[in-house]
DNA sequence: TGGTTATTTAACCTTTAGGTAAAATATGCA
DNA sequence: TGCATATTTTACCTAAAGGTTAAATAACCA
């Protein structure tokens, strides 16, 4: 058994797993309506799987109602990544490149406010 | 082969290369130099086997000086991490248990002065 | 040249990850 | 009860991850 860091980063370690999150940050759904953008390439046991790992990993909390299992999103595990990646935020600021500028004016003065997601093309987690 | 944010994460699901990225923070390091803390538990080979992990990632460079391989951080591949990150920061501030708070303060106001690294016990980054 | 230090490669092993197909469960409803 | 829908479990497969030991390279130095 791994520590929750390492279980955290490795679930997020996957396109697959990453959209199902994408997903559950517009709320709620069945395993069959999380499922359905991957039939072509993956079977229904393979989406259950990925929702395991992410259970497991407890980023995604599965509840009972009748025969469904609603998912919902549990941001608690990438608070702890999050707080990973501060240790390294004085370098990436060093180091100007491509994200550095960006990253910067989005993480510090719209810090507080709650802000609404400026909806990326964040549909696109899967081949990016 | 997998996507780029997936080797990124995947290189930071184990500790032993979480633990070596933290360690040349403080700057560059020689294999053996990283190597030392490791020898413990784990062989030479074993080391060079997660900085080839590491440097697949584009998260540590090696450069050749004399029989030595100086390697340095490459943050890079974090700011993608990061930018990821960053969609689900809504969600996370609004769920303000444990880490919230914590991540408020510490990411909004002092975000663009380039501080010093608090120092947390970030060198325990083995075993949390 | 030969020895010493630093690092990597090769060959191997065991466990886990990511998939599948087929069968089993769970629950609502006629 | 029995069918329909939703989801999971089982058993299996292949490939990759994370280790090891022993041998090979690289580069300096006497």
């Amino acid at each position: 058994m791994q520590d929750t860091l390492s279980q955290t980063f490795s679930a997020l370690a996957d396109p697959t797993r990453r959209a199902i999150l994408s997903r559950l940050r517009r709320g709620e759904a069945s395993v069959t309506q999380l499922a359905e953008p991957f039939l072509g390439q993956m079977t229904l046991p393979g989406v259950t799987k990925h929702l395991k790992v992410l259970e497991k990993a407890g980023l995604v909390t599965k509840g009972r109602e009748a025969q469904w299992r609603p998912c919902t999103l549990n941001v608690e595990p990438l608070k702890d990544a999050a707080a990973w990646m501060e240790e390294y935020r004085a370098h990436m600021e060093a180091s100007l490149d491509r994200l550095g500028e960006y990253l910067k004016t989005v993480t510090s003065p719209s810090a507080p406010e709650l802000s609404p997601p400026t909806n990326n093309e964040s549909t696109n987690d899967r081949n990016p």
